[in-house]
DNA sequence: GAGTGGTCTAGACCACGAG
DNA sequence: TCGTGGTCTAGACCACTCA
């Protein structure tokens, strides 16, 4: 594979998962039983190691080992049209768990909600888990005086579509909801919530809904793995007059 | 800052090249010579500045040094309507070049294009430079049979929208675009032609332009590090009934 | 050839998790 | 307490760039 010792070893571990030499699971040996099985020194084992863990093949957990991931569920971030499908598709298997807090709007949080600094929000925080452990992190904000929707539960979409839903059953209709996508690195807290490590990309969105008025009716934050996230966005051109500026 | 050594150390570079201690272009000091300053390892040293390089702060050239990125320019892909903004908003002083050139659909092509394996397209590469670095990489494919596209030279934007306008010039329509947005790691040859670590994550835009008879007319594969690259997506409540409130 | 970063070693000690 | 991974050291040698 590489022409490196780090590379190549980390082509050894990947191809050996792969093949099932090692299942979703398992605990690698430790490294420095690698250190042995390769005749490679322990910095160079763990430089294989990090590849393999950026790339969401195995999970690193402090004392206790290396182990290989469950690689199982894709998680696709829809946002076709406001009415449709824009429920993430995940597998079976999901437990959500949702946290509430009220809080104040910070500089970032007010910028995103366009409100003032400090106005009251409403933080639904989702957390979802696959195989015991977490996968997304999804934090929905409210404005109080939008709305103060009735809990959510432990529910289906690991995304917070469930307040999406109350919103329309509350009578607040979206008119508007912008999505801004970025890839970066997860800050530490995210890592640790994820089970991630510090180099492995995540797939950001921050979700604006607006109503017809153009008043911010909510605002999410998504944290998604990389490895295991995807995001999906469709536009028609068959609407009838959807374009306010003529065709160029 | 951080508890760990190489996190101090990499708050402590962060913090000089953001007050202007070390400015946009400069050489860091070389890494021996941090090692004395800080009194730590190289390693350790090492450590510190592949935070910054997967950050997007600094650059690392083998046999030149560490250098302080331009942190200029943001791209946003914008997608928000097929007739409407769709242009990269990006600042001056962008070099584009393109290269074009006739190839036979691979596997993973071939299943985007929704069209039999080896079939002929025509691929439009764009590298986008700012400052002599690069900063975008867009790859555009066309079946041959459905256009043989005039040159679009050197131009304005980097994310191939100059093939787009020619496609609706030579009357092929999109009716139907759909974006798939994955955070990733690069592989070694886009980290090579984007002069990032392969420890950055990118920004992966697969899109898909279909016309009205669902064919699809051009596919493209975009890749833009994640520090400096935004997707942002829109969409509008065109509900069934028309809509009233035209303004907004 | 001089100076740079890239790789690798063979240890050491610390922090964490579980019995 | 023991086995695990996390951090760090003080070197070595190689590969690349440029004068």
């Amino acid at each position: 594979m590489g022409s490196n010792r780090y590379e190549f070893i980390a082509g050894e571990l990947r191809q050996q998962i792969a093949t099932g030499g090692f299942s979703a699971g398992d605990q690698l040996p430790a490294e420095s039983e690698l250190t042995k099985l390769f005749g490679a020194s322990r910095p160079t084992i763990r430089d294989a190691l990090s590849m393999l863990e950026n790339e969401g093949l195995i999970m690193r957990l402090h004392g206790r080992g290396n182990f290989v991931r469950h690689t199982s569920g894709q998680i696709t971030y829809a946002a076709d049209s406001l009415s449709g499908d824009r429920r993430a598709a995940v597998n079976a298997a999901i437990e959500v768990s949702v946290s509430i807090r009220e809080t104040a709007a910070g500089k970032e949080l007010a910028s995103l909600l366009r409100t003032p600094p400090a106005t009251a929000l409403i933080e639904y925080a989702f957390l979802s888990h696959h195989m015991t452990f977490p996968y997304a992190l999804a934090r929905v904000y409210v404005p109080c005086d939008v709305a103060r929707l009735d809990i959510p539960r432990a529910s289906g979409s690991p995304l917070g579509d469930e307040v999406l839903d109350r919103l329309e059953g509350a009578g607040i209709h979206v008119a508007n909801r912008a999505s801004r996508v970025t890839a970066r690195l997860p800050d530490a807290e995210e890592a640790w919530t994820l089970r991630i490590g510090t180099g492995t990309p995540v797939l950001g969105i921050e979700r604006v809904s607006t109503n017809v008025a153009g008043r911010v009716v909510e605002a999410s934050l998504l944290t998604l793995p990389g490895h295991s996230a995807e995001a999906v966005f469709t536009a028609h051109a068959t609407t009838p007059a959807p374009d306010l500026e003529g065709a160029r």
